[in-house]
DNA sequence: CCGACGTAGTGTTCTAGAACACTACGTCAT
DNA sequence: ATGACGTAGTGTTCTAGAACACTACGTCGG
């Protein structure tokens, strides 16, 4: 698989960045020296530059330099809790049903999620979620076949997949991106979930990554009526 | 004000699109066409792709062309207190539209989040919020008597309410609590929103206190098309 | 004291072209 | 039928350089 220079170049800083080598607020030598040392011209250079700043690890000023980011402060520690993950927080009991597994080939939206090709044969998992025997969610896992073949051996009833990537195969789950969209329900998922076809629904689409790798995409489905998203917001004083 | 090409190139793209001049799906040009069309080179012109891209209206497909992107906003549910602000900087132009006011007796939910009797007389605002002109979401906002008497003097058409509330009576907005719940449209929100009775929506509620008083109470209808929420997160390591 | 101006150092925009990579779709051999 | 392969059309990566624009910080004249 062939990576283009720039992103090559992008990794290298993103390394140097997370092994401390440039710290916090740190500026960077200027682009064209930069440009230099890794032997590409100045666009090549500006193009992995773009990338760690659409990352938010950089920050590029105009007439003053390059400068690491300062890590962004954040809210989202408090919204550790996945959407669709821990209700057994609630004091509810939760059980999974696993209904099948597919070998297949991505489809596009999931393939670029998880970095692949768009030819790129995956392994999917769809598991039933229910609260007091009554279903509450329907979950399509897609991971790559390297994961996903390992995935495949453990019993996703008893052991989370967040857990069976951590511990069985050292890939813990760092890092996520999750839209959710208010969708009317397809005839497929309407009959597992045990409701009418067309109802208002949330879908979840989320993309886990371990470091910087992408290890699992999910689509979650939950009928309107049996769940709200809460959310307590806080307001800074702003200067 | 110098603005470069690649700017006014992605401006007059963006009216194409929203003009209707190009449509959702559509193929663009080829980009060498586009380019010559323009007057540039390939760089300068995927320079303006590249922002049109960012900013979710356009979709390239290696190999296959440049696509104008299905409408979808997102709407960072943790930087909520920057709404309107964040669809600017995406280029949006935002109006809002006051659709009536209204002196009422509160129903049993909005008072009880506001903390009055069942029999309370509330103030009532209604807004339309319109991105380029088409409607995103409608939003009814209750208030006390004693804040909202006040807030209808003001003129929330370029004013937020927030502002009003925070400059003009001295209650800034400190904490609120928001749910999320995904719902069918009724037909009165159907018809100010321009869509169809009973397509899905996002129905949020909010609570917003300054300190410890609640002083605003909205309720928000989002059409599931039109906007998806979106989340990062991070997970910390665990000692 | 202090505002105007210049200058060094930095990021930004743009040119003109070449080579590469991906996708769909047809053709041909099996 | 069906699988392998080629090809046209598309987006992607990269070069080598030039000119422009912004910021901080000095120097100079009032």
């Amino acid at each position: 698989m062939r990576v283009p220079r720039y992103h090559r170049i992008a990794e290298a800083l993103r390394e140097r960045i997370r092994d401390g080598e440039l710290t916090a607020g740190e500026r960077l030598p200027n682009q064209r020296q930069l440009a230099h040392q890794f032997g590409v011209t100045l666009m090549t250079l500006r193009q992995a530059l773009e990338v760690l700043e659409r990352e938010k690890l950089i920050d590029r000023r105009h007439g003053l330099g390059t400068f690491v980011a300062a890590p962004s402060i954040d809210y989202d520690i408090l919204a550790l809790r996945r959407f669709a993950g821990d209700l057994t927080a609630l004091g509810e009991q939760v059980t999974t049903r696993v209904l099948g597994n597919l070998f297949g080939v991505a489809d596009r939206r999931v393939a670029a999620a998880l970095g692949l090709g768009s030819r790129a044969r995956i392994v999917a998992v769809e598991r039933l979620r229910l609260v007091d025997g009554h279903p509450m969610s329907l979950q399509r896992s897609f991971l790559p076949p390297a994961v996903g073949e390992d995935v495949l051996k453990s019993d996703l009833t008893t052991t989370p997949l967040r857990q069976v990537l951590e511990l069985k195969l050292g890939l813990p789950i760092t890092r996520a991106r999750e839209t959710v969209a208010a969708v009317r329900l397809g005839p497929r998922e309407a009959r597992e979930l045990g409701c009418a076809a067309g109802v208002p629904a949330f879908e979840s689409e989320r993309v886990s990554y371990s470091g910087a790798r992408a290890v699992v995409f999910d689509r979650v489905f939950i009928p309107g009526d049996r769940f709200r998203i809460t959310r307590e917001l806080t307001y800074e004083q702003q200067a």
